[in-house]
DNA sequence: TTCCTCCATGATATAACATAACATTCGCGT
DNA sequence: ACGCGAATGTTATGTTATATCATGGAGGAA
């Protein structure tokens, strides 16, 4: 995890970001976990740590790290998750398990997988694609 | 639009489900647009309409449009659209444009498009997709 | 230095989305 | 009439997200 937290600190130096304290907090709490964090749990967190706990706190926070791409929003569950790829340019698929919880992000764009082939028969173009799936996943299906 | 009512209406008929006059209208409701429509303007429409308008009214027609697939909720826009295969079973992707904010159902389960092939590769069984694009649709993207 | 500007944060308030919980009504079968 | 279940009525509250204005602090220009 800290290596993430490293690459990030990089990439931001390499790219006039500023990582300040609280976005790198959020970003560490994000990292820890394997599960989506709601904006109000992270507040929580942020609060135990010493940061003030107002919500834009942790929306200022988040939408820094979702912008420059250190973090993903889970649509279906209005929380977000600390991205595995930071600063790559890349297509994330969601894997949401209804058992555990844990959230896995892989890589969408392959070449038997692309939302703009479905979009080009609508003559749609598209600038940004969400895809989570739910259901089970390997750990989870084992025990069953 | 009618057609789409009267095929639910037959769907419903045979399958024991009974789509209520606010169900109905909610129906209607949507099926009108080709945005998506938040609970809450929903809302609004009924109450024009002569039905109560607190909020468990509209959510609870809702919930049984989305749970017999007469109507899907747009995860992007916490907003509800009406379903253009009512009744069928089908992997939906929606294509929702940033300029006009019209929302388009495509059809995700193509030869080249799975979700759970992605999945497969991570040992992830999938129960539900979520698929949205946004970007540019064809009219949009003609006017510019 | 002084001033200005930009960016980030502090702080207050409120908007927007969603559900819990309990009461009531009504059709239907017995 | 009675009991049951499905749907709706009603009140209250929980959860997620943003608007707005004030404050602070680093860095450049005069």
């Amino acid at each position: 995890m800290k290596k993430n937290i490293q690459e990030v600190e990089n990439y931001c130096q390499q790219n006039g970001l500023n990582l300040t304290p609280v976005r790198r907090k959020v970003l560490e709490i994000l990292l820890e976990k394997n599960t989506a964090i709601g904006a109000y749990e992270i507040l929580d967190l942020l609060r135990e740590s010493g940061f003030k706990n107002q919500p834009p706190v942790a929306y200022r926070a988040l939408d820094f790290l979702v912008q420059n791409g250190f973090a993903h929003k889970i649509e279906q569950l209005n929380s977000f998750i600390g991205c595995m790829h930071p600063g790559k340019d890349h297509s994330p698929a969601f894997m949401i398990c209804r058992n555990c919880d844990s959230v896995s992000e892989e890589e969408a764009l392959t070449r038997n997988f692309s939302v703009s082939q479905i979009a080009a028969k609508a003559g749609f173009t598209v600038e940004k694609a969400v895809i989570e799936a739910r259901g089970l996943c390997q750990s989870c299906s084992d025990l069953a």
